[in-house]
DNA sequence: AGCGATAGAATTGTAAACAATTGACAGATG
DNA sequence: CATCTGTCAATTGTTTACAATTCTATCGCT
């Protein structure tokens, strides 16, 4: 077998899935706005691709929440209110916490090992100033706590969250002041996992997406995860 | 204004949707085996409409994770192994003790009392000897326990995880031996959520779910939720 | 007899044309 | 002058036809 080339199966993917794909990464970074309309011929003139798959494609999103459809009228970006943005923390709280819950039954010392150096990449970002890389480092570190814990079903949920997540920071330009104290939160979290200490892991989660939803969202409301102590 | 029509507005459900809810339908009750193909020709004729509204509703249930689409092949309705049945489960568990979560933070003595209705609906199916009557009413409960939480996410996800779980009851012909038992324990999540007693309620429904796990698959395997004590 | 290649059939993916519904603007009427 | 109605334009929803890919079965060869 040859080197250097990981044979892995051939991905025919299909059409539909593409412009998923693509339509979901526009969304995520704003290049199209919340609540614009997404004209089918103009987006089939512009992705180079008919109706059909165009349509296939809309249905999925619309699916994953990403789009509202309108009959007759046609398919809208969500717009998030504050309510509905602090909805789906408690969803994503819940998804990571069961995530933590798998991690620490698991390799829970290479997994802490694993978002220790996610940490570190944060930390590189921050010193460089470079808001971009903070925003994909914080994210990544979500993305592979999931990942790591092996669960495809809460992996598949968590990837449809991240695209809302990473929308919202988009949109509201969230500030990323008091970075040191961001790090220093998912620190905890890997540490936490590292040691095995699976409640401890999941109290600081919870603590540390209620500090993200205060970010994101203007009254401050209850928070969305309680303490299990 | 006339009375006795309740002038609600018109909602014109899309046909793509209308597809995918009699697909899903009969995917959870058993109408087409797990593993079978679903061919877009035969399919649009049953259901009398033309492949492009299937295909959208296709995608749609793609998207939930009932169907897996093999390119140039077709789309075939999943076989769950009991790996995936187990992380299914854990999908559930987490969706559902967030909810409680919730739940005790509002209205908990509505709630618990709702639940306990549900409930006794359980052990009126039992006394009648009701197998399917049965399967409804288990699953009447968990779907009020999330709606009843209020939050949309939750409910979201949790609905397609109930078609999942249905299919799973009527493929495997699950077992209702140990009504007693069962019953029990649906009134012990209950009881808790009235007390407003929210760890108490996680603990029991990780135990139940746990159980649930048990009997839909073959190796009792760890337990897919850990206690929090 | 077993293996390989080739041809045929079936199915999906794509595209373009057609039908239906909606929203807005303009004109008529009280 | 305000309001209602009718027409028009634009967009979506649906259907039909066509192209490309893949599986299967048969035929020939070793």
């Amino acid at each position: 077998m040859p080197q250097g080339y990981s044979l892995e199966p051939v991905v025919q993917e299909s059409t539909p899935s593409i412009i998923a794909r693509k339509l979901r990464y526009a969304i995520a970074h704003g290049e199209v706005a919340p609540g614009s309309q997404l004209g089918e011929a103009e987006l089939a003139r512009e992705l180079g691709v008919s109706r059909g798959p165009l349509r296939e494609a809309m249905q999925r999103l619309t699916q994953e929440g990403l789009l509202v459809s309108i009959r007759n009228r046609g398919l809208f970006v969500i717009e998030m209110t504050d309510a509905e943005i602090r909805d789906m923390y408690v969803l994503r709280t819940a998804i990571e916490s069961a995530a933590c819950k798998l991690l620490v039954r698991a390799d829970h010392v290479a997994a802490g090992n694993d978002l220790l150096a996610k940490v570190a990449k944060m930390e590189n970002a921050s010193n460089a100033g470079d808001r971009a890389a903070m925003s994909d480092a914080d994210l990544a570190f979500h993305e592979d706590l999931v990942a790591l814990s092996g669960s495809r079903s809460l992996a598949r949920i968590h990837s449809t969250l991240m695209t809302e997540t990473r929308m919202c920071l988009t949109v509201l330009q969230a500030s990323y002041r008091g970075t040191e104290e961001w790090i220093a939160e998912h620190r905890g979290i890997a540490e936490a996992i590292l040691d095995g200490n699976g409640p401890l892991a999941e109290l600081r989660l919870g603590e540390h997406e209620d500090d993200a939803l205060a970010r994101l969202t203007n009254s401050p409301s209850e928070p969305a995860s309680v303490s299990i102590a």
